[in-house]
DNA sequence: TTCCGTGCAAAAGCTTTGCATATTG
DNA sequence: CAATATGCAAAGCTTTTGCACGGAA
């Protein structure tokens, strides 16, 4: 039996078990800290990453340069909030449809696609008008 | 008069005049020293910045950390090459009709999306099988 | 003893900025 | 002279990696 991760586990139920979408490493830092778990950088990052090739969670990218994860889950979209940087679940798929159509334009052969909606939340829409 | 800028034009006409999609800071150095433009990569950097303030060009970002830039123009989506990086346009746009449920099932208030394919290219398709 | 998890510190890869110089109007 | 462009070098940010230590099987 492998040696027990203190740090891996705990992330491992925070990403897993929350519906929270998009953490970032240092999201989960301050969360596993938060609940008394004192983690360097580099344990964090090298416990997502041992959990996404186990398939636990998975990785994605939002274009702000920062790797986030989540729990594994069936496949959705995302949306983030520009103003406060929520991320939320687009559930289903809105392009799997039009792979064919888009393999015929540009040649290529899809073997994955992203879609990414950027907005306000609940919270800022009002604020910001 | 402003000052003319010889590295900003040739960025300006290199970037603007390909169908070239997705270049990086580095592909345009690279292509204007073959042009015979030597320029440092802050000037490149800033030209770019510049250009695309001034909409002549836009920014773009496909998850891999680095910053791309191309001509202005109709909206459409990326597919980029997971093989040799190369990056294709997808014409028309795929979740605009979706944005009204997207909306709704989110509660976010919708301003921007982006759809990215991955996959092989005509080129690194046969390779891979 | 042999792994494996962890912290600390440092390297890396890009982007971005500061500063001094040069060039144009 | 005043304003902008540019190069060079260095700062910043986040992700990664190297090393050494310590605990578990």
């Amino acid at each position: 039996m492998p040696r027990p991760s203190a740090i891996r586990n705990s992330i491992a139920e925070l990403v897993s078990r929350s519906d929270r979408h998009g953490w970032t490493i240092e999201e989960v830092s301050a969360a596993l800290e938060q609940r008394g778990v004192r983690a360097d950088t580099s344990s964090v990052f090298r416990g997502l990453v041992r959990l996404a090739d186990d398939g636990v969670i998975e990785a994605l990218e939002l274009g702000d340069g920062r790797v986030r994860y989540e729990a594994r889950a069936e496949h959705h979209e995302h949306i983030s909030c520009s103003s406060c940087g929520t991320v939320g679940a687009v559930p289903g798929c809105l392009v799997e449809q039009a792979i064919p159509s888009v393999e015929g334009a540009t040649g290529f052969r899809v073997t994955g696609h992203r879609v990414h909606f950027t907005g306000l939340c609940v919270q800022c829409a009002p604020a910001a008008g």
